[in-house]
DNA sequence: CCCGGAGCTGCAAAGGTTTGCAGCGAAGTA
DNA sequence: TACTTCGCTGCAAACCTTTGCAGCTCCGGG
């Protein structure tokens, strides 16, 4: 019942292969005949068929992002951005979510791989050996790690750990604590060695608490081993677990910021609406959406996938270039100067 | 490069037609030769091309999920839901993000539906007949608005707004305010339907405030609005507009319960996490995501779409079924009793 | 012994588009 | 005038899979 490049062609008293010439190469095909052909086409709402483009072309227009879960706000940015960029470069987007689940992970790739150009994944919980092994299937861009050979887009929550530590030093903190995320996270890592870097800097001690959910759910969980580690300060894994990390604090009675220093990571803009508003270490999550499809799409015009065509000698440089995006320190209200008692003396 | 069906037929020694039959009729073909096939086909690492399987059969097993605004934290759970739900009847999702702008949403539709076996209409802001339009190039299910003819599954946000007024007029409220959310939303008008009724049937006051941006800011800003309109209570278009208010109302020295009960829509997992927590309406987000799924693809064996396969006679038994899912009042604390002074009359 | 059916497999057409190649006329060059 | 070039168009193969039909073998019944 839809029209296809057929009817166009008998409608307009052209060939179809100048009908598809008119779509994918309008240079090659005189104006008088361009415009009749368009007009019969917008006549019978013509829409060119993408299966059938996909099959000789190899390439669907089509890329896929992988992320650990959808309703953390961390990522619908990221999407959002992704979508656009895609969407202005006539890509669609497919969004999948795995669930924090590793084996999922990986179906979800497999399937996905042979109706898209191209991967985003994003925050990835599979192992490195595994994400080269994709990328030998189908082109990836990785965000949020880092793995040698591959295009990655990354957001610097090393430097953001420091920063973070050096504000809480700067307020006098000497014990503090890092509630780690989940395992297999390369931010995870990063943070992890950087706030350590940065303590052992400053002469004083990080104790690190882990792993847990990147959860709302996960921070609560952890209040009580955060009392009972008698820190000052808390660096979250991310702006989820700081929340709930202060919920929980709360339900002991613990009050931040007067007992106890709390940052985030992320900047979600949930982190703008708790009270007390939360301190933060912003991360660039809509550029990276957009640099991420920028660099899968950078030889969009290389021409099939995988297929018998000429030769990519030439075209071959994909450059694999590494981002790294800078991140900030967003400061407001859940931290503070130390407590004058120091809670950590509890007879002083 | 990539394994194709000839490559398989070729090396078990059977014809591609076998190979096919493997794959999309198993019981078609003697289980020895079977068996050898899949071995070979998993050797080969073979997948089906869905471009070429889509071009034949006119099904693509995706299907489109537009939302207004995936940063919104109401959607992800309901795409997170009907992802689940498609997954699991071997179809994948694609996502598109409107930016709450009903052109963008028309285009939308119009570049998914050639791609797709059908569209998920959620939150639509577009015309009802535009919707209909759409309903004739692409089976559809609407979320989140009734339209006549075609399948939709609501959340029946009336019975929320009607327990949301009972609630406060319990407390006492007699001027109440209801904060209106975006034009052309069917939410909006069954809101301020029955909270009418509720509060004429109450002997109360209803102020209707808006049009409103469904967002925090949108919230925010209209603090003052209600802050003039002198109302006791307010009843807004969803959480996080409630959330917004909550801001803005502190901003100008209003607390919440205490001078002004506040009353949200949707039950975002946010509403938890707010000081203080959110009084909402309960809408069941994930249930509608899948329900919705189901309602799509549950003609999924009647053959390709706009063919000119055998008529469809006999399946066209599109029963365009309404679902109302119901909704529930959540108290929490952002709802109070009327302040005693009762500050709609200054000098008493 | 013949016929019919069941179970399995092969054959070939079809689906809508892209694209290298060839053909055509007109314009430009020698 | 003859030859080349250029701009445009038509031709037909190719992409990979599905599916109606026909053919084959094997078995059981009459």
């Amino acid at each position: 019942m839809p029209a296809t490049i057929r009817d166009v062609a008998r409608a307009s008293g052209v060939h179809i292969s100048t009908v598809s010439r008119t779509f994918s190469a309008p240079h090659l095909v005189n104006p008088e005949t361009r415009v009749r052909v368009l007009a019969c086409a917008e006549d019978l709402g013509y829409r060119p068929n993408r299966a059938a483009r996909a099959l000789i072309t190899g390439r669907t227009h089509n890329i896929g992002l992988i992320v650990a879960d959808i309703a953390n706000p961390f990522f619908p940015p990221l999407i959002k951005a992704a979508e656009g960029q895609a969407r202005h470069r006539d890509y669609h987007v497919f969004v999948a979510d795995t669930n924090e689940d590793p084996v999922a992970e990986e179906e979800l790739v497999h399937a996905l791989a042979k109706q898209v150009d191209g991967v985003l994944l994003c925050s990835p919980r599979m192992s490195n050996s595994l994400i080269e092994q994709v990328s030998r299937e189908v082109p990836v861009v990785v965000i949020n790690r880092q793995v040698t050979g591959l295009p990655c887009v990354m957001m610097d929550v090393g430097q953001g750990a420091r920063l973070a530590v050096e504000h809480l030093l700067a307020l006098g903190h000497r014990r503090i604590a890092l509630l780690g995320g989940p395992r297999g996270s390369w931010t995870n890592r990063e943070m992890r060695r950087a706030a350590g870097a940065a303590t052992r800097a400053g002469g004083a001690d990080l104790t690190v608490l882990g792993p847990n959910p990147p959860t709302e759910t996960g921070g609560g969980a952890a209040a009580e081993q955060v009392r009972r580690s008698g820190v000052t300060a808390v660096l979250a894994y991310n702006d989820l677990q700081a929340i709930g990390l202060i919920e929980g604090l709360d339900a002991l009675g613990l009050r931040v910021p007067a007992d106890v220093s709390v940052v985030g990571v992320d900047d979600i803009a949930l982190s703008r609406l708790t009270r007390p508003k939360l301190t933060t270490v912003a991360t660039p999550t809509a550029a990276a959406g957009r640099t991420a499809v920028d660099m899968l799409l950078q030889h969009d015009s290389e021409g099939p996938r995988g297929a018998r065509g000429r030769s990519a000698a030439a075209g071959d440089r994909r450059t694999t270039a590494q981002v790294m995006l800078q991140t900030e320190l967003v400061v407001r209200d859940s931290t503070g100067p130390v407590p004058p008692s120091g809670r950590d003396a509890p007879g002083a």
